[in-house]
DNA sequence: ATGTGTCTAGACACTTCTGTCCAGAGCTTG
DNA sequence: CAAGCTCTGGACAGAAGTGTCTAGACACAT
């Protein structure tokens, strides 16, 4: 699901940088600068390599800003509903579930999200792509609730309260160590489902967090 | 303080544009495309002017970033800070003259200032303005919890909760009417100085309100 | 009517970026 | 060793943008 470049290999043969070099500086370009400074000159110099061998591996720049997009479907979007749909003993082990998502930036990048948030902006096509994906998301949530039994309108408005208050709390970009926020663990869970979360709960989410 | 263009004037002489006609343009397109597409070119399409005219009332395309920063920094930090600033009686009087900001859009712009935060990302001069004036707001309003009793640490957590807090409902982009967030007036009131408004504080903010 | 000051159009030079083409370098395989 | 495949460099054309300069249009005052 998630790629990784095998950046030990020694690139044999004539080859300087391989594709995925080229999406992973976009990246992190995106990410740093946004998507207006990505651009096949720039990072052609910062790889040290011609544009040519940006036009061996992708048709255009519009091809690599596809890809850059698809990756973000791929880990943000594709995190979240995964741990959603995860099949779960109680609403709070399924609210746990989606929590490792904030808890682990390998599994859903929120400079990556909004990036692409900023992105979008521009581009109609990204913004169709985004609120698709807070949909899918949301809606991800909700049938998590509803699978725990919450009714209809309980299970939407108590997703959009999950998920909003996730979003809401990157932008403020708060800094606070992981521990800090896992010790409201407790709070949370009882705000999230209206149900009292046991020692064992929080027990398993505190295992989560070390083996990460 | 406020910038308003006399659209009225019929523009005598051979004028087509203003200084701020420019500006203005440039204003919009900012907060609704992001600082990367205010360019000189296409401002002046959209003018139907040639380029010249622009160089005519600016030095150079930086010249009318600059005037663009300077703008947001006159509207939205003044405003905040001007009323957190203001005598009042009662702290809760205190918070509903900043509140004045969040319930008119002609004092404080959330959409330019998110133009604004966006830009920072890709320009450490604008990074510094920014952050200087998440500064220069916290302190106005922290100064204020001050001056009605609020011990130091007190005033400046208070200060963060309700700045911070109005910057994160902007993110969420809610659409909630005016009427609606003014419903839960007192409450917020109640929570933001711990202590208990009075009808006629309300009554006085509902005012506000109407005569906007 | 004649300047004079204010503003604009258009041409020019320059920069940065995209996309194409082609020759060729360097493994790999027959 | 020769051919083939994969990848790269450099040249070219062209788009889009910035900034400068000069001639001139237009209203207004003298």
């Amino acid at each position: 699901m998630i790629m990784t470049a095998p950046q030990a290999e020694p690139t044999p043969g004539n080859i300087k940088v391989t594709r995925s070099d080229w999406i992973s500086l976009a990246l992190e370009t995106l990410i740093s600068e946004g998507i207006e400074s990505v651009r096949v000159l720039t990072l052609g110099q910062k790889l040290g390599v011609s544009r040519s061998s940006f036009y061996w591996y992708f048709n255009s720049r519009q091809d690599l800003l596809d890809q850059l997009l698809k990756h973000w479907h791929d880990t943000n979007t594709t995190a979240i509903v995964e741990r959603a749909r995860r099949p779960s003993e109680t609403i709070i082990m399924g609210v746990m579930n989606v929590f490792e998502c904030w808890a682990d930036e390998r599994l859903f990048d929120p400079r990556l999200d909004f990036a692409i948030r900023e992105w979008a902006r521009r581009s109609a096509d990204v913004r169709r792509m985004i609120d698709q994906a807070d949909d899918e998301r949301l809606l991800a949530i909700r049938d998590m609730y509803r699978r725990h039994g919450y009714d209809d309108e309980d299970a939407f408005i108590r997703a959009r309260v999950l998920y909003y208050m996730q979003i809401g709390y990157y932008v403020l970009d708060l800094k606070e160590p992981v521990e800090a926020r896992v010790s409201h663990l407790a709070a949370y869970l009882r705000s999230f489902t209206g149900q009292e979360p046991t020692d064992a709960d929080v027990a398993h989410f505190m295992r989560f967090i070390a083996a990460r």
